[in-house]
RNA sequence: CGGAGUAUGGCGCAGUCUGGUAGCGCACCUGGUUUGGGACCAGGGGGUCCAAGGUUCGAAUCCUUGUGCUCCGACCA
């Protein structure tokens, strides 16, 4: 996947308001309204402008590089599944009015997938025979319907939403628990990559199942509900050390779950006064970000996914799946990081790592300037939006500010004269007038 | 799905009570003056007032029935 590496504001569809749209309520949706990175098309369901569109995808590909290093290999699914195959694991019922039906032109029954535990342990039933066959990990990341009764908070809880989910198939509950361990500790990279204090907690199942489960959670005032933890998860770096995802990850795994962690539902109070001092309880609100699941062999036997062990007798798989909610993330990234301003993007997640602020378009020596870092920033492979457009000052700045790319470079007449150009560091907001040599170096650098 | 709102130009809103054919701010276009943190002057474009039906000489406004969207709660990646 490569993005296009530069791009000039006036010529790109980046429609930002100056006023909160009055259906947004919390700040990430604003943000992203206002930034002209999305437009609702009907209630929990986005079309996605070039800007939200570039961050969604960057963060989709740190999710796939850390899923490709744990070992799971990517494939991708339809949007739209057979009935069949959820009535054969009884969950065509279960699932209730979230689940979209759709009837076709022949009157078959149709859905839009809210996930892919049926479609997948049907591949894998069809073609693997033998305990040789495993194990086995795959994922996709794909659209998602689940028709929520209330969607809210923009893409926090869209009923359309972009989702990684990922499927473990092993032949035994010990090989099952190592690959749950595996996308635990890739859950952990994953986010932190992506500027996220994560929290694994402990989780109820719900219509999923299974009996090992944990939530990715990350704390932000908005968060959807109540949770405790020890302060010392919000110190973990769980990208501090490289890691080996063919050797024994769970005392990495133990680590992180060792320290009191709970989501409401799951919290037990005088658990939580015995085992955290009073000085570390942390009781926030949460966002969860991801949910993993190992359930052995509830898809498996009714769908009859088996393989032959080495005893040659018949055996139902053992699972995991594991998800991770795209689309939503963006959402946490901006409740996470912003301010008053606007977002303020960590770089991994930026669409753009620079700015450029032309002052005066039409000035022949800013034009001049602004077109030869451009161009340079380009060449040095940095990602850049030039802001060409011919408005006021001030609405360039605030615009950047909006959109909260890491750096800013203005460029105007009055330090241009001497041969300098402003450099703004959007997160500490720290601004410097320096020559256009140390500008680039400055932004090409970091 | 229970409760509560709301729907008027791209965005934010007034007008609805008390019916007379739509207005304000921002944004946009043209010209000019400006030009380093959302400028100023002048001119201008853009609205089936959510929909359908009804009452009336006349409906954004009153009545009826729908629908969309939002918020609180229960539920969820």
């Amino acid at each position: 996947m490569r993005l296009n590496p530069a791009v000039r504001l006036s010529e790109y569809f980046m429609p930002t308001l100056k006023e909160n749209p009055a259906e947004a309520e919390i700040a990430s949706h604003r943000l992203m309204l206002r930034a002209g990175m999305i437009r609702q098309s009907a209630s929990g369901i986005y079309s996605w402008l070039p800007m939200g569109y570039r961050v969604l995808r960057k963060i989709e590909q740190i999710v796939r590089e850390e899923q490709d290093r744990a070992g799971a290999n990517e494939i991708l699914m339809p949007t739209i599944q057979s009935a069949d195959l959820w009535r054969k694991s009884g969950r065509y019922d279960d699932y209730g009015k979230e689940m979209l039906r759709i009837t076709d032109r022949h009157d078959r029954e149709m859905l839009f997938g809210p996930t892919n535990e049926e479609l997948i342990t049907d591949l894998f039933r069809d073609g693997a025979v033998s305990y040789k066959d495993c194990p086995q990990m795959m994922y996709h990341i794909q659209w998602k319907f689940r028709d929520e009764v209330r969607p809210r908070f923009g893409v926090m809880r869209g009923r359309e939403f972009f989702m990684k989910d990922g499927y473990s198939f092993d032949l035994t509950v010990e090989d099952g628990l190592k690959s749950y361990n595996r996308m635990f500790v890739s859950y952990l990279r994953t986010y932190a990559k992506m500027g996220l204090q994560v929290i694994p907690m402990r989780a109820d199942t719900g219509p999923i199942g299974g009996e090992n489960s944990h939530e990715f959670i990350i704390l932000a005032e908005t968060g959807e509900s109540e949770v405790f933890c020890h302060e010392d998860f919000l110190s973990l770096d769980p990208n501090a050390e490289a890691v080996n995802y063919k050797g024994d990850l769970q005392p990495i795994v133990d680590q992180w779950t060792s320290m009191y962690a709970a989501t409401e539902e799951m919290h037990d109070e005088g658990k939580f006064e015995a085992e955290v001092p009073e000085g570390k309880r942390v009781s926030a609100r949460g966002i969860e970000v991801g949910h993993i699941f190992f359930f052995g062999t509830k898809y498996s036997e009714p769908l009859g996914a088996v393989v032959q062990d080495k005893e040659g007798k018949q055996v139902p798989v053992q699972m995991g799946s594991y998800g991770i909610g795209v689309s939503r993330l963006i959402g946490a990234i901006i409740e996470a990081h912003h301010d008053e301003n606007g977002i303020i993007w960590p770089e991994s997640v930026a669409p753009f790592q620079v700015g450029i602020i032309n002052l005066r378009v039409g000035d022949d020596a800013c034009d001049e300037a602004c077109e030869g870092m451009f161009t340079k920033l380009q060449e040095a492979g940095v990602e850049v939006m030039y802001d060409d457009r011919d408005t006021k000052a001030g609405a360039k700045f605030a615009d950047m500010d909006l959109i909260g790319l890491p750096w800013q470079i203005a460029v105007g007449p009055r330090s241009l004269k001497n041969g300098q150009v402003e450099v703004k560091n959007r997160r500490t907001g720290e601004k410097q007038e320096v020559s256009i040599e140390a500008a680039l170096e400055l932004v090409t650098v970091s």
